[in-house]
DNA sequence: TTGTAAGCGTTATCAA
DNA sequence: TTGATAACGCTTACAA
């Protein structure tokens, strides 16, 4: 690979200069210009990124820690950050934290050791008191889908207590009493706040659930299978199963049609998320949106703004959950 | 950040022992180990990872190139591809390349300017031509879907054609003679190969197509359901879809019911891939296996073993496509 | 407008 | 087993 050096021998010119024209910033006559363009286009020069990166100590990329690669919620959420950012010229670095406290950790100081010049954090097994510390450090970032306390000018939210409110108050409004809910793992505080969400529907209309019917699921496909299974065991009535989100609300659709129950027929489901095959589920599914995508690229432009100084826009920290009315939910 | 120099200083050793002890690759004598490791903690020491890479020219990270971030198929591959680094202490750097013949080059430019030690590339619009010069160059890299000529064993690929060929087969021993066929885009190879198979099948057979049932489509969920407008509008009889996807499929079961048609009752209907969710639709859906994660992971356990030398078991770069029968296509 | 030279934080080659 | 010291390829004062 041809470095810098060459380049400036070629041109007869010095390192700096050539430096200048590459990062077109500094002025550079045009004739000298010309001579070491054409230079870079002889020799087939490329810019050694790692060395621009130690020597001005800026990389021109972000690290974006998912806490995975698959799925609907992330794919969506990748998608928009990078195309956000790729717009204003910049690099994506994405790394999995896997919802594990040491992974999450490793791969932020992986990120951060990679000389990103800020990060976009889905980050759910690390405490507070750790990304706390982090933000003293000199890598800015920006958290999404959760609020720590002290720093909230960089947290990116949903409501996701409303949401779970307004799920539970549209199947009340609809009729229903009687309700199953399959949860996230409750070590996840969106989980939990979903479920308090559903609790505070209830509790306004003096309704209750049986705990039988409250069932732990993993916020995937075979979370809600085992959801389901385990409401239909405890053989009490409900005529209205809430889901902690889509993927779970896909995995009891199909567990019910394998039991011969219909949706909604039997009972009306709804899910969270509005993921981007919610409506190609049968029945469509109703449920709520949370706009992962537009949060995503709401943590690109907050970056882009504070970081890089590019002003793309409104900024907002906060998102508001709105239901998406499908097929899956019918009056009682 | 601390750097070396200062744990040099504080442990009141030379450069060169801290980065011994940091790379526990050279002897050093238990006594001064220790001291050097003290110094590391108080300081709170990290190395530089960018300087790592400056200064010895490889940087324990894979560049990934995929076309889109989000979607079931490159969700799958990525998961497999990270998983499998991970275990072995390297770390991957993504980039998306969508499909654009310019965007892909930069983004391969990019992870070989961040002096990634080995490539992983899932690119569809850069030329042979463009593969087999980077194929000179001093980053080694492997192919995933697609055979280039010349290096051919740095090709991890699936046999369209002949998965094409299974999926029409098994509806013709079905007693299907009526196909409509929606087609990945043209320009895409696997979506060519997957047609090819699908007419080989036919020829086999004696059978033809008409050519209003066949409809090009985009791979994704909007192409299957204009896809099936499209053959429905026609006005010709048939009594099966193949679809070049899954997602396609699943768009085309979609609309087929907002028209009240029923599948497989009106009509049969398989897919290729046998993404994730395939088993949630309704109805399940019949398909073609691509093993993309396993082969990831293979992609993955390549370059563990050329680049760094890290056996990991056997190595394959073919692999073969299987039916996997479900609840989408019946007897005739 | 251009050039000189001192970093950036490591690794790696020699000697000692 | 250790220590000097020259790379690695670039940016950026500071001078000219």
């Amino acid at each position: 690979m041809a470095t810098i050096y060459e380049v400036s021998e070629l041109a007869g010119v010095s390192l700096a200069t050539v430096s200048r024209v590459v990062n077109k910033n500094a002025r550079v006559s045009d004739k000298t210009k010309e001579k070491v363009l054409n230079a870079m286009k002889e020799l087939g020069y490329k810019p050694n990124s790692i060395a621009q990166s130690l020597a001005s100590n800026r990389s021109n990329s972000i690290g974006l820690l998912v806490s995975e690669l698959h799925g609907p919620f992330f794919g969506a959420m990748m998608s928009g950050i990078e195309a956000e950012l790729r717009a204003a010229g910049k690099h994506t670095i994405i790394a999995s934290g896997h919802s594990d406290e040491k992974t999450e950790q490793d791969s932020i100081e992986f990120l951060v050791g990679r000389k990103c010049d800020a990060l976009i954090l889905h980050a759910e097994a690390v405490s507070d008191e750790f990304l706390l510390e982090l933000s003293k450090g000199t890598t800015p970032f920006v958290i999404i889908n959760r609020i720590v306390p002290g720093i909230e000018e960089h947290c990116i939210s949903l409501d996701n207590e409303h949401g779970g409110y307004l799920a539970t108050k549209y199947l009340i409004e609809k009729g229903h009493t009687q309700f199953a809910y399959v949860s996230g793992p409750n070590w996840k505080k969106d989980a939990r706040d979903r479920y308090a969400g559903h609790l505070r529907a209830l509790a306004e209309q003096g309704l209750t659930q049986h705990p039988k019917l409250l069932v732990e699921g993993n916020f995937q496909q075979s979370g809600g299978r085992y959801g389901l299974e385990q409401c239909l065991s405890a053989n009490l009535p409900f005529t209205a199963l809430v889901c902690g989100n889509d993927e779970m609300a896909s995995g009891a659709i199909t567990r019910a049609r394998e039991a011969d129950l219909s949706v909604p027929d039997d009972f009306s489901i709804i899910g969270f998320d509005n993921i981007i095959y919610a409506d190609y589920l049968f029945p469509k599914l109703t449920t709520i949106e949370y706009p992962v995508q537009k949060m995503g690229q709401m943590a690109a432009k907050l970056i882009l703004a504070n970081t890089y100084r590019i002003e793309t826009g409104e900024l907002t920290t906060e998102f508001t959950p709105r239901l998406i009315e499908r097929d899956s939910c019918v009056n009682l």
